[in-house]
DNA sequence: CGAAGTTATTGGCAACCTGTCAACAACGGC
DNA sequence: GCCGTTGTTGACAGGTTGCCAATAACTTCG
């Protein structure tokens, strides 16, 4: 309840009015907050928001993407030598542990809906899950090439609705979640090539398959 | 431009109002179709549109409920005999093979952003998950224990979000993707314990793993 | 210390949107 | 052809967004 009927320095006003918005996204959708709500739990002006955000979309944006981005804690760089599967499985505990305490809201933005495909939404959570993914990869002290990244974009989704049947439905427990994320980035990167222990010559377990049905190229 | 001055079946008008709210949030979000746009666009009043839906909420979720759900072809029952990860990757290409020719909807429609728990969307979004789910498990001759089905809904947003690197973005191939979606299926199964019958090149289960370091139950 | 300049903040205006309802008119049955 | 049924319309009320000129608070300078 800051006293808020006099001037305040910009910087402070937008954070002010940013948390407000945070606050009341946090248990309504986009569509069911007015900007003036938002001004009233800011106690300013609905004018003001506009001056500052512009856009009442654009002030939802900024207030998602502060929820949206992976908390970055600090994980344990002593298994540098560990073998592959160990490290994942430490990353993926790092990464639930996270998601159990700041995560609420990474957890619950799961994706966007945006039939339109260049949507402001989805690109917000392409660039969480992109930082995620390199986050993953630094971790495992792999190599950033792009096509590895684009990979590993895939399993932050899997992640996510892993979380969410952990902690929100309770149909799994947590360390089902661990080994489930955990296959699942050990089977994305082995059909990268990357097997870990084995030597980086590529074995390539898929190769051995049965052909696809239909193989189209591209 | 169909003549519709005149009386129709309510039938029919709701799939023509319906059809023409497709087409328009087909390429623009919810938020920027206005009710008069889809009135205008199926050529009848804002009035009827409110008559047969009632609000533009549940236009929209309706309008969405047809390109979320997955379009159920039907797949070859002829690999009831043939190992797990062939049938496996048999089905994966089966739903990839759908996702590029109806599934441009399904493939965006990511997931929901909806910070608030019990969204409409995310239910939606949700239960078309659950589909996947079971159909997979179907396509697989697996018991339908909602534990395991629980275990494969988390797949199914890697499946679009992969989708989406092939279709979209294209940083990956369609047999990249293939791969990718079998390997992450075939990792999730095999944390439920399920390997396929016959021991079928199982390097390394997750049994010979390090302990997790913080394994705190639930 | 007072005047002038900055600029954060306000209040209200205009356009739009949603949801509702009574009135109208097209169609089918008798 | 008349009448009841019902698909369809037009308009009204309340609420929302975006914008802008006016105002007032704070700072700086003479």
């Amino acid at each position: 309840m800051t006293t808020s009927a006099r001037r305040l320095s910009p910087d402070a006003r937008r954070q002010q009015i940013l948390e407000a918005a945070r606050a009341l996204y946090a248990d309504r959708p986009y569509h069911r907050v007015s900007t003036s709500e938002v001004a009233r739990a800011a106690d300013v002006t609905r004018g003001l928001v506009h001056h500052y955000f512009g856009t009442k979309r654009a002030l939802f944006l900024e207030a998602m993407r502060s929820t949206v981005v992976m908390p970055a804690g600090e994980l344990p760089d002593d298994l540098a030598a560990k073998p592959l599967a160990e490290r994942t499985r430490w990353t993926m505990d790092w990464i639930l542990e996270g998601a159990a305490t700041y995560g609420q809201g990474w957890v619950n933005v799961a994706g966007a809906v945006s039939t339109e495909a260049g949507s402001d939404l989805q690109e917000l959570v392409d660039e969480a899950d992109d930082n995620a993914a390199r986050l993953v990869l630094d971790a495992l002290a792999l190599p950033d090439e792009p096509q590895l990244r684009a990979r590993l974009r895939t399993v932050a989704p899997l992640v996510k609705a892993a979380c969410r049947e952990w902690l929100q439905r309770a149909t799994l427990t947590r360390s089902d979640v661990l080994d489930l994320t955990t296959a699942a980035v050990l089977g994305v990167l082995r059909t990268a090539g990357i097997t870990g222990d084995a030597p980086p010559r590529d074995d390539r377990p898929l190769s051995e398959q049965p052909q696809s049905p239909n193989e189209k190229e591209i």
